[in-house]
DNA sequence: CTTTACATACCAACCGGTCTGTATGTCAAA
DNA sequence: TTTGACATACAGACCGGTTGGTATGTAAAG
């Protein structure tokens, strides 16, 4: 019985502590965006000090591009419930993003329907390649998902008339970005989920009903 | 002929010299967003010092809504050439303003296809109510002229099917919005543009051909 | 002579980042 | 099993530069 059996108080947890960080600068980030948010306010946020916070990243953009993966992949998981099961119906897949897009409108309070990468995108993207091409990674990763579901869709259902999956996909990936742009501007959820109404009758719409 | 005849050197324009401000501004807030921008850097930008500056801006948040103000000016005043002319067919008159938004996507290099508004309200909104009734009132506004024509439109077309003009115009302003973001991103101008074919589609299809 | 339109000089607060110090864990030799 | 060298994970003080903003001066226009 040597080793330490009982409650040995966890202090010194490094990977805990950067996503402690992380987490704190996706918050912070959603609320005042990247350039707005300081480091001292993260260290703040995550009860680190500015040393420490140095330690794990070697500077504030470093901090940067791992918030934005982390948000993907977060968001992949969200995803993952309507996009992982390829055997159901493509087009009822489709159907299930856009309930999780729905449901993202109706979470409480202030963790609103925002999107990390649109906003980043947006700030940074002009000036700073590597978030750039990490926004650019996320949104790829979005649309090859419901460009793969739309060209399985094809397979299943007769197109109404021709279309291309991909072409459609970043359609529906800009409207879905937009719909979070314009719900925050306005204030209004609702708006969001008006505009996701109208996309998946659209999709619905490329196909010929039965 | 006391009163000096010729080239009386121009100085002291102060209409001028604000809107030399407002213009520098927003160059420099497209390319870098608002807080990346600083006041020394667009005072440079305008050939004018700081102390001069806070003589026309009571701070950096009133030239902030003064530069998207004039932004949705500039917008409406390029935006009229379709709206204008209310004895034309509502449909035609949304075809040329998606023949606009398309010119927008050819203008040369870096004054490349953005909205201020847009990107304003992403880094903004949520922590400057001012910027974010400044944007939100733009927003409206394109969103009530596109209203107003799809209004129009169903008059003198017969609508496929049911459909709220205000809901259709909220969900080309978000397409719209979201589109300039992700073709950011994505550096691809082409991508609005297949975008905004998809929508115009989307737009006829809502009536019945003839 | 007053008002307006700037320029100049300056400020405290804050920025991202570095430096050094120290408590804690790891691991191998004794 | 103990010990001690070393690496890791932070804390805290500090740095030069920049931030938005102000106080003051001054020249031009009316």
């Amino acid at each position: 019985m040597s080793k330490k059996a009982t409650s040995t108080k966890r202090e010194r947890d490094p990977a805990a502590t950067r996503q402690r960080l992380i987490d704190a600068t996706v918050r912070l980030m959603l609320q005042q965006g990247f350039s707005g948010t300081s480091v001292d306010q993260i260290c703040k946020a995550a009860g680190m000090t500015k040393g420490g916070f140095f330690h794990h990243f070697e500077n504030k953009e470093a901090l940067g591009t791992a918030a934005v993966e982390w948000w993907g992949q977060m968001g992949t998981a969200l995803y993952a419930e309507a996009w992982k099961d390829t055997t159901l119906d493509p087009l009822e897949q489709l159907h299930r993003m856009f309930d999780i897009m729905v449901g993202f409108t109706r979470r409480p309070d202030e963790a609103a329907c925002v999107c990390m990468v649109g906003m980043m995108s947006q700030e940074m993207s002009a000036t700073n390649p590597a978030f750039q091409a990490a926004c650019e990674k996320e949104l790829n990763l979005w649309t090859a998902n419901v460009a793969r579901m739309l060209t399985a869709a094809k397979k299943r259902h007769k197109p109404k008339s021709k279309f291309d999956p991909v072409q459609v996909a970043w359609f529906l990936n800009s409207l879905w970005q937009g719909s979070m742009l314009v719900g925050k501007t306005c204030r209004s959820q609702e708006l969001i989920r008006h505009n996701l109404k109208l996309a998946r009758n659209y999709v619905d719409g490329l196909f010929q009903t039965n």
